[in-house]
DNA sequence: ATTTAGATATGATATTTGTCATGTTTTGAT
DNA sequence: ATCAAAACATGACAAATATCATATCTAAAT
């Protein structure tokens, strides 16, 4: 089994401030898991027992609304930690978590977390720094969504996309995501989706090949009303 | 000086968990302050070098558009403390925080709070339970803005004003908001705010005198699609 | 290579929401 | 009590978005 010390994403992620003998505490019980594209790594209501640390690959985290749509409300990658909310409240996940690629996850159980939180207080901090940051996040999704058109939460969402997830040797998004989990993330009806990528190929803002989709012009995109 | 061990607030806020020296420490360097109805306690942009503790009355947190329209993110009331997420990322705030009534609230500078933090991990545990609570509201906001009308957003506004901030003795919401601040908690046109209250008042789900309003069906705001 | 379900695309139309104009009511200051 | 400014209200219309129908494309399974 790999050793957490090792680990790549360990730099990444809140893991980071804690001690060699900390890590191969963690290292000892964790479990690493192969989480295939689609697969679902934990499903909103259920109880977590630990958290999972993001080794490598894409997913999404969705709620279910009222009327049945899902709704995405934040793409997580390789270094971030899975349920950690749900864990420190003591609750049932809110989210659903979907891979959007081939991952590679470690699950590590809650009393590991919880003894180092009571224990290394800058482990308490990196974990408060980083709910602290995705809270701003979720603040900025808010306006987005209520003040913003369709057209400008799409195009921010393809900006998005395209500088935190980067792109593969062709140009297209890294991230691929189907028309639906288009709409999904910017709150729309599929068709709404697909009517704007149209346009915004029309526009030549973006190229598209199947569904992976290139983006061309990003101030262009900046610049939508 | 009054001493914060024997705030009522202390309760029911994060700081439940600090010790009596503790507490007597922050008696010591704190300042206490009156807010008017109307007043801004801070502005998205400013540094604070401490977090308030709000000890009466009600205030609202707003982000500014990009289109200068104001969007309410959050109400906070007694118990809450403003500030502690941009204090712990040592950012500037994010949000504008304007009195909706008169309120006191009571300034706690920044490093009395960092060596609780440090020192107190139940501390810590009651800041990262804030915290993550906080997220779990976004994240319901986030799907809400996203997924549902401007009727329903308001009419569960509604409700959740009626629950969470209670009613005068004639049964009127203790929160008062203009009908632009409704707009800008549900993100809407003003005018369109204004419209869909009336249809409540014609459809007797509630009842207005002024700007004062009553909520006189919950179950039927409920039912509204 | 063929099939076929699912995804993408687009038109037609309905519904929701925003904008502008204008009138009325409320509120607070004098 | 009076007045002005702000808030509230409502109509008419425009724009954005959703919904339904249907056609085409794509990719995975046989």
């Amino acid at each position: 089994m790999s050793k957490c010390e090792q680990c790549i994403v360990r730099e990444f992620s809140s893991l980071k401030s804690l001690s060699k003998e900390e890590l191969l505490n963690i290292s000892g019980c964790k479990t690493s898991k192969t989480i295939k594209k689609g697969e679902v790594i934990f499903e909103e209501g259920e109880s977590l027992n630990g958290v999972y640390c993001v080794k490598d690959g894409i997913c999404k985290l969705t709620k279910l609304s009222a009327n049945g749509k899902d709704q995405i409300v934040k793409l997580v990658v390789k270094g971030d930690l899975l349920g950690q909310r749900s864990l420190i409240v003591n609750e049932a996940v809110n989210l659903s978590a979907v891979a959007l690629n081939n991952m590679e996850v470690c699950f590590i159980p809650k009393d590991e977390i919880f003894s180092n939180l009571k224990n290394n207080s800058d482990f308490s901090m990196d974990m408060l720094k980083q709910m602290a940051h995705d809270l701003k996040e979720s603040d900025n999704v808010i306006v987005n969504m209520a003040q913003k058109s369709v057209k400008q939460r799409l195009a921010e969402a393809l900006i998005y996309i395209h500088t935190s997830f980067g792109v593969d040797k062709e140009g297209f998004l890294n991230v691929i995501l189907s028309r639906e989990d288009y709409a999904s993330v910017v709150g729309t009806a599929t068709e709404s989706a697909i009517r704007v990528l149209s346009q915004f190929k029309k526009e030549g803002l973006i190229a598209t090949s199947g569904k992976r989709i290139k983006v061309n012009d990003v101030e262009g995109l900046k610049r939508i009303e």
